[in-house]
RNA sequence: GCGCCGGUAGCUCAGCUGGAUAGAGCACCAGACUUCGAAUCUGGGGGUCAGGGGUUCGAAUCCCUUCCGGCGCGCCA
């Protein structure tokens, strides 16, 4: 590696050449995956530091400390290095010479929106499941957190190189659907001019079937009511379904959720092929599915168990607890059934890396829907499921009541509107995914430091609102975003200097190793704390310069310098819109 | 009874896939506005990483175990 090479990626390019400069000191079967080049805990130890000489001392037949002194040795011949240290059991750390940092922020300037873009997913294909609730009424708040969560995993899978579609799994067949149907028949009747009380139990009684009911009658008249179910269910049950399905595509986009595909449970069974019983049959065929009986459930309800030999999946051959049974005692296939059908359709659409996207109380399935993706895929798909836990709607700190039972409860269009995708957005995805989050409606839309989306969207508009004023001083500076940072390439990027500046130009380096960190775990939350972390040293900065005239980004009589310290607000912008982008918030250009 | 997910500062949470003296915000205390946006910033106190064992150069992180909380446990999706 050419020692002059642009930092693309600094984190990347330094374990290249940590590892070219170990490999002939440990001998060529030593394994060096496990040696990282990773930012130091404390800053004083140096830029960069790697373990190499601690992972591969036991392989090298060395001491860590002497195979630390030894590769130590070779880095101190690297011309953008300047220092280089063996510290505690035999870390290496780095110093870099100032000039790299400078680099890394030209590779900002140079790249702008596609700074941290990684070719780590080398274009493979990736199927990320999210949503996927029943089309049987509107999106709660659990509904809103796993889309959230979806889309954006998806974005950041996307910007890390892999080749994306984004799914949604609508659960049109079952038993769901045709209560739905029932339901939203007696809505029509209502609409007809029947009094239809009270709904009866098991029926869905949001009035949000309503509109349904009105929708039957302007196109059918009274003639539904005078056939029989079996005729009449099918009709309302498409109707009512793709009415539920427009209404949860409108509250998705109001929260700026996409998806490709929208694959349909129905057409499953009702399309060229039964694929189901396909399936199934396969399966047969290869052993994993066989006729048997099944133990008891412990600690559930035993009145009820019948003991009965049934249509069984091998899971328990695949990591599973028990096998699962796929058809019910009427001889209806179960869920499962035709779930594994759907993610057998998924590995056929050339898909071997899938990711769902589920509910926490799901959480018990995950083992045999692995089990499934392993024996349709025969050991060649991997499914990974990232459950979502539950959200605790509040209010100033006061649990919002929901009441099921009344058909009464807050829905996710409502909490959009209330208080903006973008705090709905960022405070989902400031949390791990597998926490439970307490979501206030008050809290997210105050403007301080305590919440977290406006204070890294008040750091993009507060560097805005610098190249604004900067305007006096500077007078051609453009205001459209690459011509702004084209404008810097001349930029004495020496001149930066101050520790809180280097401080920031280290952070700005980090971003794509962030984005890969985020992207391999499937975890976008990194992304919202490194962008909280941007900000903050970003207003420190600049709070920095009240005190300390000279260190503000904006110096009378001194282009050079300003110019200098406005490319760094570039690269700082830059990155804010960039992160924000892969959440799915806006980055705004002012907050006033 | 079994399985999964959690337990980190008074509170809400991070902790970069095993690294160095465990970090933020809130709250509390003390400070900074004739400012390029104070909707911001600076400093301070605060910890048995639930408890105990193990693996190794090194553990909040991996394994075992106990305790506590949530979720799930044919024929609902």
């Amino acid at each position: 590696m050419p020692a002059t090479s642009a930092p693309q990626h600094l984190f990347a390019t330094m374990l290249s050449r940590v590892s070219a400069v170990a490999a002939p000191l440990v001998g060529a079967n030593v394994d060096l995956s496990r040696v990282v080049v990773e930012p130091p805990r404390d800053a004083s130890h140096g830029d960069m530091a790697t373990n190499a000489a601690m992972v591969l001392a036991k392989d090298a037949g060395k001491k860590p400390r002497d195979l630390a002194e030894a590769i130590a040795a070779a880095l101190r011949a690297d011309p953008v290095i300047a220092k280089v240290d063996v510290a505690g059991p035999g870390f290496i750390n780095l110093t870099l010479k100032t000039h790299v940092w400078g680099e890394a922020l030209r590779a900002v300037l140079e790249q702008g929106a596609d700074y941290g873009r990684s070719t780590m997913g080398a274009k493979e294909k990736v199927n990320v499941e999210y949503v996927s609730a029943n089309p049987t009424g509107p999106m709660h708040v659990g509904h809103g957190r796993g889309a959230v969560f979806g889309d954006a995993l998806a974005n950041l899978l996307a910007f890390a190189g892999y080749d994306v579609t984004r799914e949604y799994y609508v659960n049109d067949a079952g038993a769901q659907v045709d209560v739905l149907a029932r339901s939203a028949f007696l809505r029509y009747r209502e609409a007809l001019g029947e009094n239809i009380g009270t709904m009866p139990e098991g029926l869905y009684p949001g009035d949000y079937l309503v509109p349904v009911g009105a929708a039957l009658m302007a196109s059918h008249g009274a003639a539904l009511g005078k056939k029989p179910e079996s005729e009449w269910l099918p009709i309302v049950r498409a109707k009512a379904i793709a009415m539920m399905m427009d209404t949860i595509r409108d509250d998705l986009a109001a929260l700026h959720v996409r998806h490709d595909v929208f694959f349909s449970e129905r057409s499953l069974i009702e399309g060229k092929s039964d694929q189901v019983t396909a399936t199934i049959k396969s399966l047969q065929a290869s052993g994993e599915v066989y006729e048997g009986r099944l133990p008891p459930p412990k600690g559930g309800n035993l009145e009820d168990w019948e003991d009965r030999e049934q249509t069984l999946f091998r899971s328990t051959a695949l990591g599973d607890d028990v096998d699962r049974p796929l058809k019910k005692s009427d001889g209806s296939y179960t869920y499962f059934a035709s779930d594994i059908a759907y993610h057998k359709s998924k590995f056929e659409r050339g898909f071997r890396n899938m990711i769902d996207v589920w509910g926490a109380d799901h959480g018990g399935y995950i083992k045999r829907m692995q089990a499934a993706v392993k024996a349709v895929s025969g050991g060649k798909a991997e499914l990974d499921v990232k459950l979502v836990q539950l959200v605790r709607l509040l209010r100033a700190g006061e649990p919002v009541k929901m009441s099921k039972r009344s058909g009464e409860f807050v829905t996710l269009r409502e909490v959009v509107d209330e208080v903006g995708k973008d705090a709905v957005r960022f405070d989902m995805l400031y949390r791990k995914n597998d926490a439970v989050l307490d979501f206030d409606l008050v809290k997210v839309i105050e403007k301080t430091r305590e919440n977290p989306v406006f204070y890294v969207q008040y750091g993009h508009a507060r560097g805005q609102s610098i190249f604004r004023n900067a305007r006096v001083e500077i007078p051609g500076l453009p205001l459209d975003g690459p011509a702004r940072a084209a404008a810097f390439k001349t930029a004495a990027l020496n001149r930066l200097g101050d520790e809180g500046e280097l401080s920031l130009l280290r952070k700005l380096a980090l971003y794509p190793r962030l984005v890969e960190a985020a992207a391999g775990a499937h975890e976008p939350h990194r992304v919202a704390f490194y962008l909280y972390e941007l900000a903050s040293e970003f207003h420190a900065q600049w709070t920095k310069g009240n005190d300390l005239p000279h260190l503000r980004f904006i110096i009378q009589n001194d282009p050079e310098t300003t110019m200098a310290r406005l490319a760094l607000v570039q690269g700082i912008v830059t990155i804010l819109a960039s992160g924000l982008a892969l959440l799915g918030v806006e980055a705004p250009d002012e907050m006033r």
